[in-house]
RNA sequence: GUCCCUAUCGUCUAGAGGCCUAGGACACUGCCCUUUCACGGCGGUAACAGGGGUUCGAAUCCCCUUGGGGACGCCA
């Protein structure tokens, strides 16, 4: 039984890198019939919130990945950490240690200034600390006595083998002073006590798995395999950030981004099937998997979500959708409650917008009058088609209201006055709506409904010249 | 600095030694559709980082160089 876990720290928003790993680790599970764990590792006491915590539950919700356990909490297993690292320390595999920050920061300056790895040289080590007593007042930590040499090899799922030597690593902490376990340490009890089988993590792991294979042969665990998963750059392929933009998964509903359109667009992001652009969910978790997964980060690129968030707004059923823009067209001022029915409003407007947002900005002219600017009255409002127009608003007053009716009427007038369709269409799309792009004039017309558009008529008639 | 990983159009990718004159998608762009703007349809520009091998044959395998990313914490 296949068993994999996603296991963020709750110290800020999950993110949109975050949110791809958990999506491949939710696939690969779905995929092989197994479970998917949600953990929590909070052990980072001075920069975990709960806020954090709500956040990526909430994330995770919006996306749709759903667990089958969990979410479990590393602050909840304290217990479980002091027993198994006293093993370690009863079976000669970890050590106290007693050098102060200040001493290890010197050491690794040193090394450094040497041109050389910075690392733990060992100086507590039950063989280099004979005849040293403790010195007085300080709070030691426990140490991983990490093998002196050999290669640690693993096979990973994704980048393939993958060997890394002993003497590249260290001993690393493993609990705290306060008695805290450390990252590399909790991750393995857990990874042990809740069964994983496959360990799928960000790329910036590969160097923590070496040091953890190494725990849990000390332990005597069961290594899971480990795939690795490489990072999300932003566009200029910096490691991303604030500064790209959206980076947390939240701000894409709030931008009116359809969930489907964010997993698509993650799917497709180091991993491909074929030509396969567009895919639902399900047929994801079908065609996933983990080797066909890219071995090189991937920046991330907005505009292809766009795309794709498009696409799936023009699919949307416009329940949906109506649903989904009110909260918008609020922001903007309108009560979607006295105006057209919001849904037609959607189904009219669905296939020119990349976002919710996009559609909200776009319906607004339904539910309140938006006057043009003087440019473009002056640009649209000649003498020339007056009489026109004065014979369309006298038209519109009786003619029957519905979109084949209006447009007969509009095309009777042209004819009338022997005028292009253009001459018309756009002075009328430019007084009722304030802008010069919509869609075609007569489904405006019917939508925003016969009182309406006399009385908006009405007035901008009057800003006629002449 | 040391170690690890990596390298196909601007971007995401297809490609498992001959199906490659390198395919698709986004972006860009030309034409068509048209009542404006979109949508849509049909086209176009655009890539195997460089150098050595291996092989009858290399985008695909090996080596070096260069570029990119990551790691080197009592963060995760």
């Amino acid at each position: 039984m296949v068993r994999t876990r996603f296991a963020p720290s709750p110290t800020g928003y999950l993110h949109i890198g975050g949110a791809r790993t958990a999506l491949f680790c939710w696939a690969y599970a779905r995929k092989s019939g197994g479970k998917f764990i949600l953990r929590i590792e909070d052990t980072d006491v001075e920069r975990s919130t709960e806020a954090s915590t709500q956040a990526i539950l909430d994330a995770m919700d919006w996306l749709g990945l759903d667990y089958d356990e969990g979410p479990f909490y590393q602050m909840q297993r304290l217990a479980r950490y002091r027993e198994v690292a006293k093993q370690l320390l009863d079976g000669g595999h970890a050590y106290y240690c007693y050098a102060g920050k200040e001493e290890l920061d010197a050491m690794r300056e040193d090394q450094r200034a040497k041109g050389v790895k910075p690392r733990y040289d060992g100086r507590w080590r039950p063989e280099n600390a004979k005849g040293k007593t403790p010195p007085a007042g300080v709070t030691p930590v426990l140490r991983f006595r990490n093998p002196d040499d050999g290669d640690v090899t693993w096979d990973d799922l994704v980048k393939g083998t993958i060997s890394i030597n002993n003497r590249e690593l260290d001993d690393l902490v493993i609990m705290r002073g306060d008695n805290v376990p450390t990252y590399n340490f909790g991750v393995v009890v857990d990874d042990w006590d809740m069964n994983m089988t496959h360990v799928i993590r960000g790329d910036d792991h590969v160097n923590n798995t070496p040091r953890q294979i190494n725990v849990f042969n000390a332990l005597g665990a069961p290594l899971p395999r480990f795939g690795h998963i490489p990072m999300i750059l932003g566009a200029d392929g910096e490691r991303l950030s604030k500064r790209h933009g959206a980076v947390s998964v939240m701000q894409y509903p709030e931008q009116g981004y359809l969930p489907e359109a964010l997993i698509n667009y993650l799917a497709r992001l180091g991993w491909g099937h074929g030509d396969a652009e567009v895919f639902s969910r399900e047929q994801f978790v079908e065609w996933f998997s983990l080797d066909a997964v890219s071995r090189s980060p991937a920046k991330f690129d907005p505009e292809k979500l766009k795309w794709l968030n498009a696409h799936y707004i023009k699919q949307a059923d416009d329940d949906r959708l109506a649903v989904l823009v009110q909260p918008f067209l609020k922001a903007d001022g309108c009560d979607p409650a006295t105006g057209p029915d919001l849904r037609a409003v959607c189904a009219l407007l669905k296939d020119r917008a990349g976002t919710i947002e996009e559609l909200a900005d776009a319906a607004v002219y339904f539910y309140r009058q938006l006057h043009p600017s003087d440019e473009l009255r002056s640009q649209h409002y000649t003498a020339e088609i007056l009489p026109a127009m004065k014979a369309l608003r006298e038209k519109l007053g009786l003619v029957e209201w519905n979109r084949a009716a209006l447009s007969a009427a509009i095309k009777e007038v042209i004819t009338a006055h022997s005028i292009k369709m253009p001459k018309l269409a756009m002075p009328l799309r430019v007084m009722l709506t304030g802008t010069p792009h919509t869609p075609s004039i007569d489904a405006v017309v019917e939508l925003i409904g016969r009182d309406e558009v006399l009385r908006r008529m009405d007035e901008e008639l009057k800003r006629y010249p002449g």
